[in-house]
DNA sequence: CCCAGCCTGGTTTTT
DNA sequence: CCAGGCTGGG
């Protein structure tokens, strides 16, 4: 597949006999639509890539060509949707280029390259060059700040609701003033009771404009305004990309599909890759109809269809054609392939979600002895991040090596995120969503009673809150509170300071120890604090990492100023996603959302939870579009198969701690039998116990009686132990732990939940009699 | 102002 | 079931 000339141990003598000069035939490497889409270089170039039909290849080779053409790398723009695409292309092109071309070419995720834009720019929106990236967190807190402050209804006015109408409206371009005399969105919020957004969006603008702080859908938004608004960037821009390649087209959005207009200008050298049966982020703006509309907006367009699939086997192919064919808004295509038929589809039907687990990890093992597959060739994909658990419960039990992607990233950790408010304080003291994270953690005296009131002068007198602080002096507060906050400020003022002499790694080292944030880590001997600790070290270690290859870049390249600060440390980190941080893994099963599966594939591929109401989305089955959407989801998750596809469902599902019944997913319903093998389980439920049933009914029982007891006698030991066993073995290992609590010592048999809280079940004794007792616990290590 | 404990409401998918 | 918000005692 990959072009492997240098391969192996013998690298040295091989480029001593390979001629420098001699590039790699990259153009044999393709097939005849591939060839011809790689070589039209020049004008709009639409390419419909079905899945595993050399996409990838296509476009690297695409850039490698232009190179080679005598293009210079950086008149190139490539934009992506995830960093990992991006980061995957650059290594492949590097393989064929070069490393120091490579390294030029513009390449990136949308929202990474216009925050790069932007942060050059800044000046001409007014926004400060060391502007912040509010995440999803920050936008939906402050939403909550504004919705308190101005009295609305917090009931009604709910941060998820409010965001996500901004966020509409923001992909939309619709402007606060334009969002007023729109009388569709007015009516939908009309019916909602929400006839008020249009003002929280006028103030959550205003908010974030004097936070200097930009939001995600800004990053595009304020891209679209500078290129509208000053011709002068629009040229500069239009004459550096003379060449502009987009991947995964469908997911754009409205904005995305306004800028790159822009941006493309006379020189038309545009190259857009995508397939519309592969759109799954609608619900985020993204609409295929900038695939119907790229050929009104480009008449001469040159389409290509890559249909021909190298990834998966006949039977794979087959089964994904069959599926996408009952959507009826699509481009007509069937992909097809030469490769060989392979194995039928497997089926497992579980009794229970643990069972499902169960299955899998015994199908995994098996496979993976029987056809000498290694861990790292499967991955299970699900539709839910919360899906996990069960399957690694499973998994360890079967000691399978896994790595989960996705779910809770490392940056949204709250002692992370603690750290890095302090880090975007120093580097912007306006932003407040930061200031109000940090200004009395640590402890130092500066409540919520007086963060209020100078929020509420703030507001009044429309400056940023740190802009009070400054004169904090001037204002009516205790003086003891006034005194914390004086100290408070000078800390800042002190980093901020340190900021042009030291580097980025120094001064975060320096700004850990004086807040005291290390120290307070430290002195947490629980078990999270211990995680929590060794978190803030790895952070430490990666600004380390950050500030060690800038200087490794400056060296190289020393007529290029690089940039190693930590604005832009930060800017570069406030855009990764839970895929972007770890190792690569190896030995390890892989498992993920078929959402963050999309433009990867696998060997094997575990598809679970195939159940109506969690694949399709219980929210996805009222409308047709949706279902569509879920059913080119499925889509996605199916082609990312190379051999052997495994579905999963199970008939009950454990959900908020109740049990859910559900039918098989409608979605496998639509698959030929013929291609599908029902292995492990029993296809029907009714009268079928197994094993982890039991267990789990048991278990049920048993949490059953304490809450039972717990609501009788509340605070009370309760519940002979004599037949209580934690049902999973893996709990086992928190006998090492003793609980301290006002009733004692005592030993946990079972943990429950995450985070600062865990729910553990004790054992201790109790007037001289054996008991258990379920309670939230700091857990401490012995020894 | 701080903390522990209780209560309630929200759970698709992601840059 | 869980995290964050709220409350009431210190």
């Amino acid at each position: 597949m990959q072009p492997s000339l240098f391969d192996g141990e013998n690298e040295d003598i091989l480029n001593e006999q390979t001629p420098p000069d001699k590039p790699f035939d990259y153009l044999n490497e393709l097939n005849k639509v591939q060839r011809a889409a790689v070589e039209q270089t020049e004008g709009p170039v639409m390419i419909i890539a079905g899945p595993g039909s050399g996409k990838t290849r296509v476009l690297t080779y695409r850039i490698a060509h232009l190179i080679n053409l005598g293009k210079a790398p950086y008149n190139l723009l490539s934009l992506t949707f995830t960093n990992k695409a991006a980061r995957e292309m650059k290594e492949r092109i590097e393989q064929i280029v070069g490393g120091e071309a490579a390294q030029q070419l513009w390449m990136g995720t949308f929202h990474s390259i216009f925050a790069r834009i932007l942060r050059i720019e800044a000046q001409h929106l007014g926004y400060p060059t060391n502007f912040t990236i509010y995440d999803t967190e920050d936008t939906k807190k402050l939403i909550a700040a504004i919705v308190k402050e101005r009295g609305f209804n917090s009931d009604i006015y709910k941060p998820n609701v409010v965001y996500s109408r901004i966020s509409n409206a923001k992909n939309k371009m619709i402007s606060p003033a334009a969002y007023q005399t729109n009388l569709q969105l007015k009516a939908r919020d009309e019916i909602d009771g929400l006839n008020r957004i249009e003002d929280l969006y006028a103030l959550y603008i205003k908010r974030c404009r004097r936070a200097g702080a930009m939001d995600f859908d800004d990053l595009l938004l304020n891209m679209y305004y500078l290129l509208a608004k000053f011709p002068e960037v629009l040229q500069k821009y239009q004459h550096k990309f003379r060449y502009i390649l987009i991947d995964e087209f469908q997911d754009t959005n409205f904005v995305q599909y306004a800028i790159v207009k822009k941006l493309v200008g006379e020189g038309r050298n545009i190259c857009v890759v995508g397939d519309d049966a592969q759109s799954i982020y609608a619900f985020r703006g993204a609409t295929i109809r900038n695939i119907l509309n790229f050929e009104k907006d480009y008449p001469k367009l040159n389409i290509y269809k890559l249909e021909q699939n190298y990834r998966s086997t006949k039977n794979i192919v087959q089964v994904a054609n069959t599926i996408i064919k009952n959507n009826k808004n699509q481009i007509a295509k069937q992909i097809w392939t030469s490769n060989q038929e392979g194995q039928k589809i497997n089926l497992i039907k579980a009794a229970t979600d643990t069972d499902e687990g169960k299955l899998v990890a015994d199908s995994i093992y098996e496979t993976r002895l029987r056809h000498h597959f290694k861990n790292e060739e499967f991955a299970i994909l699900y539709r839910t991040n919360a899906q996990s658990r069960i399957i690694e419960e499973a998994l360890r039990r079967r000691g399978i090596g896994y790595k989960v992607y996705g779910g809770l990233s490392f940056f949204q950790r709250k002692e992370i995120k603690d750290m890095m408010a302090y880090l975007r304080l120093t580097v912007n003291p306006h932003d407040e969503e930061a200031l109000r994270r940090v200004i009395n953690y640590p402890k130092r005296g500066i409540g919520k009673a007086t963060i209020d009131k100078i929020a509420i002068t703030a507001d009044k007198m429309d400056k940023p809150i740190w802009d009070i602080l400054l004169k904090i002096n001037g204002f009516k507060l205790a003086t003891r509170t006034k005194k914390s906050i004086i100290s408070f400020v000078n800390l800042i003022r002190n980093f901020k300071q340190r900021q042009a002499k030291e580097s980025a790694y120094e001064l975060a080292k320096y700004i850990g120890r004086l807040t005291g944030l290390v120290q307070e880590l430290h002195n947490d001997k629980t078990v999270e604090g211990l995680s929590r600790f060794e978190n803030l070290e790895e952070l430490f270690n990666s600004i380390k990492e950050f500030v060690d290859n800038k200087v490794r870049e400056n060296l190289e390249k020393p007529n290029d100023r690089v940039d190693d600060s930590l604005g832009a440390y930060l800017q570069e980190v406030s855009l990764l996603t839970s895929m972007d941080t770890g190792e690569e893994s190896a030995e390890q099963v892989k498992l993920m959302t078929v959402h963050s599966a999309k433009g990867l594939e696998f060997p094997c591929v575990y598809i679970i939870g195939l159940e109506d109401k969690l694949f399709p989305s219980a929210r996805s089955m009222k409308s047709v579009q949706d279902l569509e959407e879920e059913r080119r989801l499925f889509y996605v998750a199916v082609t990312r198969a190379k051999e052997k596809l495994v579905l999963s469902a199970a008939m009950s599902r454990r959900k908020f701690g109740a049990i859910q019944y559900s039918d098989i997913s409608r979605f496998v319903q639509e698959i030929d039998p013929n291609y599908l093998k029902i292995v492990g389980g029993k296809p029907t439920f009714s009268g079928y116990k197994s094993d982890s049933y039991d267990a789990f009914k048991k278990s049920e029982n048993i949490r059953n009686s304490i809450k039972n007891a717990k609501n009788q006698q509340q605070k009370k030991p309760i519940a002979p132990i004599k037949d209580f066993k934690p049902s999973n073995p893996a709990d086992i290992q928190v006998n090492s732990v003793v609980v301290h609590n006002r009733f004692g010592k005592g030993t946990v048999l079972s943990i429950d939940g995450r985070g600062d809280r865990r729910m553990a079940i004790i054992a201790f004794e109790h007037a001289g009699e054996k008991r258990i007792l379920v309670r939230y616990a700091k857990l401490m290590i012995v020894g």
